[in-house]
DNA sequence: GCCAACGTTGGC
DNA sequence: GCCAACGTTGGC
């Protein structure tokens, strides 16, 4: 899962433990969350547009999905005019701190690892900000973060 | 349903 | 700030 560190870092969520995953307003990131996620799936959790983007550790998936309460608050940035009480648009998932890396895993060493090679976050344009990883891919990328 | 225009993402 | 690669929107 990606997260731009001046809004939301890997250190934020350590320190406030849980969080939920608000303002996600993409139908196939919501829809991971909302169908493909289990409370204790392991996240990694993966710093976006700064000076070094890389995985910084693990968190874990703490909730199952409920409707994302950003989108009933008229007026606000997340405000989903089709939402009803009802019938919500927007789904999400509460996130926790799980590990630290002993190293954050960067784009670079990512980019250098032939077990890597189909990694949804690496493909060209990729722009979703929650993708799957396969069991073995999550092995080797927290191998690399030590 | 098509598709051009537009907005967003994210690495560099 | 640039720009490629997307997703979304809206007119038709």
């Amino acid at each position: 899962m990606k997260s731009e560190p001046d809004v939301f870092s890997f250190d934020q969520l350590r320190k406030r433990r849980k969080e939920p995953w608000s303002g996600v307003r993409n139908y196939q990131a919501r829809n991971f969350m909302r169908d493909g996620m289990s409370v204790g799936d392991p996240v990694l959790f993966y710093h976006s547009s700064c000076a070094e983007p890389g995985v910084q550790g693990l968190g874990k998936v703490a909730s199952k999905a409920y409707p994302d309460p950003t989108q009933f608050e008229r007026g606000g940035e997340y405000f989903e005019p089709k939402a009803t009480r009802e019938k919500p648009v927007w789904w999400l998932v509460d996130i926790a701190w799980a590990a630290d890396f002993a190293r954050p895993v960067t784009l670079e060493m990512l980019r250098k690892d032939k077990r890597l090679a189909d990694l949804l976050i690496l493909r060209p344009g990729n722009r979703l900000s929650i993708t799957p990883v396969t069991a073995a891919e999550l092995r080797t990328i927290a191998g690399l973060g030590g």
